[in-house]
DNA sequence: GTATAATCCTACTAATTCTATAGGAATAAA
DNA sequence: TTTATTCCTATAGAATTAGTAGGATTATAC
């Protein structure tokens, strides 16, 4: 299940992607529009900021803008920062790989095997879906 | 992420799957073959059997065997009982369906829209591929 | 400059879910 | 009658999620 943080997240993105300009847009106008909660906004939005998908202006007028064109960004970005392993399971995940514990061989697993063919589904899809895909 | 009821559930699966026949196989033993917990391996066929999946025998020479033929039983199947909706948001769910809290139209939501893609592919792979396959 | 209004940052908390575990009752075979 | 299994309910610890609190910092407007 996907977490409220990244589906929180991607529809703050996808606000921000649908203005006309890159003015910066104050937290509480977004919260307000997509019915978040202010507080748990900004942390999301931090994060946002810290790992280069969002600028943000302090102060009074200060707020939040997309720092790429919104065709730049594509949906395994957001989906790996917000939410982290697109794989169902750690052992096909290509960004978040771990092996398992249980798991002698993970060539003969059945598990491994059905689970890599849904993240290859998957990340194609995400990999073909950018923000500006989002946002028409 | 697949919790591990769900992993364990399907590596137990398979392997009664594997049997030659449909005697009965005790849960020790299958939790030593698969390196999980005895007790919570338990709760998990438990669970497989009061849904149809597995049948049992209880007191000495007993244990859990599969009720149907492993071509029978599709991954959609085991997903949904053990790890429940396919779909990553309650609102493309076709089990599960729950109306989101914080969207008021949900054709309009960019959210909804992506996660109905990814759940029509992930389901497609999940309906077309049964316990037989998996226990080749 | 001073008041105001925004982001920034760290820490904390409440609720929920996950991953088991405990312990005995019921059952069936030897 | 002993032994070895499943059956059942309850519980507990750990991890994650979702959200909150409160003040520090920064920039604008007057």
């Amino acid at each position: 299940m996907l977490s409220k943080k990244t589906k929180y997240g991607i529809k703050a993105l996808v606000y921000l992607a649908r203005q006309e300009n890159r003015n910066p847009v104050q937290i509480s106008v977004i919260s307000k529009s997509e019915n978040i909660s202010r507080k748990f906004l900004e942390s999301i939005l931090l994060t946002l900021r810290k790992n280069g998908i969002l600028g943000s202006k302090k102060g009074k007028t200060g707020g939040y803008y997309l720092l790429k064109d919104p065709k730049e960004i594509p949906m395994t970005s957001i989906m790996r920062l917000l939410e982290g392993p697109i794989a169902m399971v750690p052992c096909v995940s290509l960004n978040f790989y771990e092996k398992c514990d249980d798991c002698p061989d993970e060539n003969a697993c059945a598990v491994h095997n059905v689970m890599l063919k849904v993240r290859d589904n998957t990340l194609e899809i995400f990999r073909n879906t950018t923000l500006a895909d989002l946002s028409i």
